[in-house]
DNA sequence: ACAGAACGCTACGAGACCGTATCGGCGATA
DNA sequence: TATCGCCGATACGGTCTCGTAGCGTTCTGT
């Protein structure tokens, strides 16, 4: 990692890019304007657009800057695997801004084919994490191998999904392993609590 | 049932509010124009000030007019009644209008105290069918007395939820049922396939 | 048929945003 | 220190949307 210093230009596109994302959690995209992105970033309307052609590319590169990665873990049991993946990515991804914009930006990606990308690369890429890990379980008989993976994540991350963004509650720790446990209960992978 | 012959006034009420939910099913409720709803609707824009007070509070009854009530059945059976519960609630209501317009809605209802209660009453509802089918088989003893009713709720919803609304794959019977046997499997209760 | 209520049409002012033009100033580089 | 590139500030025209006013027309009930 080579730390350059940054550049005049470079500091005004990353304070432009914080801005975006900052409004974009708390207002959404639609209410997301770029005079109050001029008036937040302290950066200029017209600098703005000397970085960025539309609020649209702006707005998908912010978002893009916010995502997150989350600690892959590979402790050989299945469930705790599950239960570390699923309870960083929430906790890192949907407590933060992203966390915020979520709905605003599936919502506007149903119109924006941008923006459709992004999200469900980001949503792709959440459950690749999870798929890993389960085949990995297959991989070393904790599963059967013709088990539906896409299945399994989907029963999995639903719950979690559905408790943040639809009833809008908080995604505990007891709720996780709740989750997972039941889910395995069906392969008959023991709920071991060590 | 009384069929009433509507009034003048019923009928330019009604041709917004469909107008109006028409609308934000396609382009969601921060682009949804009072003039787009004039034009849709045939009644005009001074009429509809006349009757509604705030483009928010059309919004709120139009969405309103589209909740969805599911035939409730009672078999006997946990399984058939959760598939019966789930299904048709899934389909009647996210295939529709409303399924359209959810995520706008949740958006929206981030801001708009109003829209998130009627969101939230729509969620509890929801949840209330399937409670009252999980109630019913802990009465009769297919469930243990202690189970998390709330919870189970969650694990059954979830996945067909975040199926629709974040992966935006249509919700099958199959995966339907394979969430209700999956999740139940965890209580030991057999998937009969009568 | 008639009076009152409700509607349609057109127009309007106000405000928010967009995206651009102009110009003056600061900052990095030779 | 001179130069060139990038930034900041201001202003502008254009568009969209809101919510309201005025006025003629149509419907409804008696």
């Amino acid at each position: 990692m080579v730390e350059t210093t940054p550049t005049r230009s470079e500091r005004a596109r990353q304070a432009v890019l914080d801005a975006t994302a900052d409004l974009v959690a708390e207002v959404g995209v639609e209410r997301t304007t770029i005079d109050e992105i001029a008036n937040r970033s302290g950066v200029a309307k017209t600098t703005i657009y000397r970085h960025f052609a539309t609020k649209e590319v702006l707005v998908v590169e912010a978002v893009h800057a916010c995502t997150y990665i989350p600690v892959v873990t590979d402790t050989g049991s299945l469930r705790n695997d599950l239960i570390s993946c699923f309870s960083g990515t929430t906790k890192a991804s949907y407590d933060g801004r992203l966390g915020n914009m979520m709905l605003s930006l599936m919502d506007a990606a149903q119109r924006d084919p941008e923006l459709g990308r992004l999200v469900r690369a980001q949503t792709d890429q959440r459950r690749r994490f999870a798929t890993n890990v389960i085949e990995r379980a297959v991989v070393r008989g904790d599963l059967p191998a013709d088990v539906d993976v896409d299945l399994l994540v989907t029963l999995l991350a639903g719950p979690l999904v559905y408790t943040k963004l639809v009833r809008r509650q908080r995604v505990t720790d007891e709720l996780v392993a709740a989750v997972v446990d039941t889910v395995l209960a069906r392969y008959a992978v023991p709920a071991t609590t060590d």
